[in-house]
This record gives structure tokens, C-alpha cells and sequence, in this order.
DNA sequence: TACGGTAGCTAAAACGATTTAGTTATCTTT
DNA sequence: AAAGATAACTAAATCGTTTTAGCTACCGTA
């Protein structure tokens, strides 16, 4: 059985394509049909089951309502909620969301980007690697707008972005450790390519000067990027009985790292806190749920798909003579969750 | 700046526009297009970006090599680990894959159906709802290929599957507990409404009466669907302080229900396996990390997956006349994996 | 009586690809 | 030298919509 187009339902309703493609899309009134067609064709549509197919009608508008969303992993806890309010919120303007993973891949994000174009997405929200501005600029030059999240590039202002203030965030953390006695803090991180993990680091380094703590080089582990479980894993371990040894906190800046951080804790028997005071940056269940329970600093997942969804949709609408909205990059702050393992 | 089309290339290139269809198709040397051109329109093609509009391929050819990928809630670990199998697996395809939720409901279920199908996805993966019989019927009619999982129908065998056997998992959960001594054995369920929680169900009350053990009905809670975090959390503490005080085990159904069991018996201070052993259908990190680790039956998440995706190519591959796939369900095992908390 | 206005539709182009059926020029063959 | 074959392309239809421009009756007015 083949699908019922809309020439299909003006034959059966003894009317021009055209007269049913103006019912379909309300411009009836406007064209001056007239009730009876209007119903006439209301009524064979509705009993052919017609569905307009939105390739046809991305072709001929230019406008598929769909905008592409490119994570850095979808399975991740962080991401997966991001993407579902940005689904939940997308669809409060009407319009479906497509996401992907890039598993920090440039490659494979420039893929995304590519495929997503090629499906013709009005609009985009990115969480972007470490070069892909050119590419970005090239869906602006095309009109199509984006909008960054999570990450940033300084040296371009000119794509929109709503991010948390990562400095903030990280120091209230850090004020807090020290506050509470804590003087050899440990940092795990995964590799500072990108802006908004350089931020973070920096916050580490100046809130402990700030408090006249030398930096110890030798207190932060660098996790490279594309380790497997098993490897970071080991990373962290080897870090827990060399380096990092007799730090008395230890402060992950991912809650990917956290969960291994866990893991490791348990499997060495290194008690929280106890022998080490635990904090994490971004909220997961498991922090919530494990004993001890973890501190962390959360960031609003929410808002920062609301926002994003917002300046996204007010690009989509701006078309041609009004002014600009403003591309000041959205800050939002993250909060300090005070559990146990401090 | 506008998009680069097939009739750019060909002006620039000098040709018509089906020598650069021939040519991106690599149809070119069955087409007998000369050497010379071939290399001039890549060339051409190359230094214009031309990619190209999938919209109108797709309308064109009737096949958008996108398939559609229906689960419960991609929030969800065990979703989103699903989703992420099937994505990679789509792309060895050379498939892409929308996802969604329909978080239970059947309404949205429809929905997302009736989006999909307008975006004109060549194929479907579908975590069914109740009632959702019809409209798969239907996909089924317009020679859409579709795939259940997790879920089915038992009425309706003629749509293909891929499943866990939740009864033997359930039996083999019980049979252990069992073995290790504990009668009092509360479960914690959804609503039955569908057959795969049916079943497991089943499972719980057949070992018990295999083993002479009598079905207390006051050990077993269903914790209605619908309910928001909070509420479920409420129910599940009224239940362990009720009908399910002096369980000496208690069985969770799903893994969603298992990270609320955790958070109960933490917040009660219910000792496991002391006094309460735990077990909970199907994995997550979270039963991994927790102090004690929680014993589970897990699901085997790729290679439902994988199945799932080569039952649907087959279905996608089969055009016409040669000899239709097999409809018989796709039944996987499910594997106990005992943790300390029983 | 002729003209303008309007109500109520429809024809046809366009979107960007794919694909079938030609067309033209050159080359073989007899 | 005529006919057929082949190499190397192209024209035009098509997919299912939207949208602009236009057509046809009929009515009112001067």
C-alpha cells in the first residue's frame, strides 16, 4: 500500500492540489475557498489518513523544522539530560531534534555537521571540539544559525553560546576545600584543549594562590583524551599510589573522571573522607546515591537547554531586516553541592 | 550565501546536470562519461563543497537511508546504551538514526510514529507501548520494515523481535536467591500491562510454587506508571515500612526501580544484604559502584542492538520477490551476575 | 452595454535531486 | 557508401509539496 500523497486527495475530492494544499496549511480563508470545499477536503483527508511528507515540503520552503543537536556523548549522564530538555523544549516551537555523538572526535564532528546539513536542519546546537570554528562559520555564512554549549572558542565571540561560568564554579569549590582545612588538593582532569576546561584548571591554580598554597605540579593528573575505561582507570590508580598519594582531597573535574574516581577509591580501600576528601564538577546520580555521598558542583543542566533553545529559536525567527539579536555569550553559574565526602 | 546544488556544478563544469549526478553517483563509467569530465566535475565538486540536499534525494528515490529509533526514555541507561549500539551499528550500514521517547505513553508513541513516518525513515526500531499494535500494522502495510525490542505482542508474532527471556532471567534471579537460603522474597514492579512484565512476573510466582514456597500477594508492589520520582520513592518507603517489612530479599523488576530501592533502603537504613539481600533486572553503573554492589540480571544491551539492526537491514535489503526474512522472535538470554548484595 | 471588482478556484513553476529515453557524432562492418 | 554499433553525453519527466499569477463567472455600477 503506498502512501496518500496530496494529489491523491484532490482527485478524490474533485478539487486542484493547490486548493488542498491551502486547506492543509490554513491559508483557506485567505484564498477565499469556500466552506464546503474546505470541509469537503478536510473530510477526504482525514479519512485517506494524508500525512504531507516533509521532504517535499523541506524542499519547496527551505525549512525542514528540525535543528541538529551534536553532543559530545549521548550516553553520558550529562548529555543525555541536556538532550532530553532540549527535546522537551524544542517542541514547544514546533520542531523536532536530531542529536549525535562525537565522542570528541573532530573528525566524526565535522561528519555530524556535514550529514546534519545534508538533512537540511534549520538550526544547530553544538557542543563543539577543539577546530571546528571554521566549520561553524561556514553554517553561519549559509544562515544557519547556531548555537554553542558547554564550550566555547574565546577567540570567537561572534557564535552565540550559553555556557556556565566555569572559573566561578571551580574556585567555590576550591574556597570551600580550603575553608574546610584542606591544603594538599589533588586535581584530575582530562586534557585542557578546549576553553572551558583551561578555565577550570585556572581556577585550581589561583584560588590556591590566593590562599598562599604552592602548587604542587606533581597534585594534577592529566587523563588523556580517548582512553578506555580500562586505561583511565589505571590512570587514576597509578596516580592514587604515586603522585597523588598523600594528597587529602582530591577534585575531578568531570563527572565522567568522578565515576572512575569512585571506582578506584573503592577498589583501593582509600576511605572518604577520611583519607581523602572528595569533589566532583557536575552532579550525577551515583554522587547522589553512594556512601559517602559526593560533593559536587552543579551545573544547571535545565536552564542551559532552555537558554540554548531560546537564542536558537530567536535566530531561526530573525529573518532579514530587524536588528541582530545580541551574541554575548550566555553565562550561567554552577552551584556548590555540599555532601559527605567533605 | 546559498547552498551549492547539482545545477551549479554543471554550469560551472560545463555539463548538464545528469553528468554530475552520474559522476557523484559513481555511475559515471556505466554511464560511459569520459575520463576527462569525470576528473573536471570531482574537481569542480570538490572546489564548490557541493554536498548534496538529502531532502531531494530522498524524494526523488523514495529511501532516506534513516531509520527511526522509538525506546521509553533515552535518559534511561539502558537506553541510552541501546541507542548508542544501534547509532554505531546503523552506520556501518551507512544508515543514520533519529531517536526518541515516548516516556510510556501511547498517545506520544502514535506521535512519534506519525512524525517519523512524515520525515519518510526507511525503517523502524520500536520499544513499543500498549496498543501500539495497529499503527505498526500499518507501517507494515506501507512496506515499512519494523523491529520490536524489549517489548512485544504476543498476539501479534508477525512482527519481528528481538527479546531477552525475561522468564528464565527472573527464574534464574529467584532460583539463587532461593539456593542461598531466602523465602520472604518481596518484588517491586511496574504495571504488568505489557507481556514482557507479564512474564517476569510469571517467573517470580512459578519458582516460588516450584520451590513449595507459598505467593505472599502482600510482598508483591506494583508502583503505578506515571508516578513522578518523588511519588515512586514514597511508594516504595511505604512498602518496606508495610507489607514488605519483614521480606528477607526483595526482587526489583527494572532498573529504574532498583536505583529507587537504593535510595529507599539508604534512606531507611535497611542494611543489605543483612537485612534485606537485593536483585534488580537489569545492570547499571550505579549497582556496580554502590557499597555493597548489587547483584543483577543483566541484559545483554549490544547485542540486542546489533540483532536488532541486522533483522532490520535484512528487511530494508529485501525488495520484491525473493524469499521473505524469518518472523520469529529474536530471544537472547539474560545473565545473572551475582554482586554482594546477596 | 461595457467595465471593474470580487469570489472562488486552478495552472504551472519551483525546490534539487535521480533516471529513462534519447540524440549526436564517430567508428565498424559489409 | 550505407547501415549498424558504440561512445559520450543530454533533455525531460518525476518525486510531493508550496506559492504566484491568472482564469472564469458573476455582480454591481455608471
Amino acid at each position: 500500500m503506498k502512501k496518500v500523497s496530496i494529489s491523491d486527495i484532490a482527485r478524490k475530492a474533485g478539487v486542484s492540489v493547490s486548493t488542498v494544499s491551502f486547506v492543509m496549511n490554513d491559508k483557506a480563508v485567505k484564498m477565499r475557498i469556500s466552506r464546503e470545499v474546505i470541509e469537503k477536503v478536510e473530510n477526504v483527508a482525514r479519512e485517506m489518513g494524508y500525512r504531507p511528507n516533509q521532504l517535499a515540503r523541506g524542499l519547496r520552503t527551505g525549512k525542514t523544522k528540525t535543528i541538529g543537536l551534536i553532543v559530545e556523548n549521548i550516553s553520558n549522564a550529562f548529555f543525555a539530560s541536556m538532550a532530553k530538555t532540549i527535546e522537551d523544549e524544542a517542541k514547544k516551537y514546533d520542531y523536532k531534534v536530531v542529536y549525535c555523538s562525537t565522542d570528541n572526535d573532530e573528525t566524526k564532528a565535522r561528519e555530524l555537521i556535514s550529514m546534519l546539513s545534508q538533512r537540511q536542519v534549520d538550526g544547530y546546537i553544538i557542543t563543539p571540539t577543539l577546530g571546528l570554528a571554521e566549520e561553524i562559520r561556514k553554517l553561519q555564512a549559509e544562515n544557519k544559525p547556531v548555537v554553542l554549549i558547554d564550550r566555547y572558542f574565546p577567540e570567537h565571540e561572534e557564535i552565540p553560546s550559553v555556557l556556565v561560568d566555569n572559573y566561578a564554579g571551580v574556585t567555590e569549590g576550591m574556597e570551600y576545600l580550603i575553608n574546610k582545612g584542606y591544603r594538599k588538593i589533588a586535581l584530575v582532569t582530562i586534557e585542557v584543549d578546549m576553553a572551558h576546561m583551561h578555565d577550570r584548571l585556572q581556577a585550581y591554580y589561583d584560588t590556591l594562590k590566593k590562599h598562599d598554597i604552592s602548587v604542587d605540579p606533581r597534585l594534577v593528573k592529566q587523563v588523556p583524551y580517548g582512553y578506555v575505561r580500562e586505561a583511565a582507570l589505571e590512570e587514576i590508580e597509578d596516580f592514587f599510589s604515586g603522585d597523588g598519594k598523600d594528597s587529602d582531597a582530591v577534585f575531578f573535574l568531570t563527572n565522567y573522571l568522578g565515576v572512575l574516581g569512585i571506582e578506584t577509591t573503592k577498589k583501593m580501600n582509600i576511605r572518604i573522607p577520611e583519607d581523602k576528601a572528595m569533589l566532583c564538577f557536575d552532579d550525577n546520580d551515583i554522587f547522589r546515591l553512594y556512601t559517602p555521598t559526593i560533593s559536587v558542583i552543579r551545573q544547571p543542566i535545565c536552564e542551559i537547554g532552555q537558554q540554548a533553545m531560546t537564542a536558537l529559536i530567536e535566530r531561526l525567527r530573525h529573518t532579514g531586516t530587524e536588528a541582530l539579536p545580541e551574541n554575548a555569550p550566555v553565562k550561567l553559574s554552577a552551584e556548590l553541592v555540599p555532601r559527605d565526602s567533605i
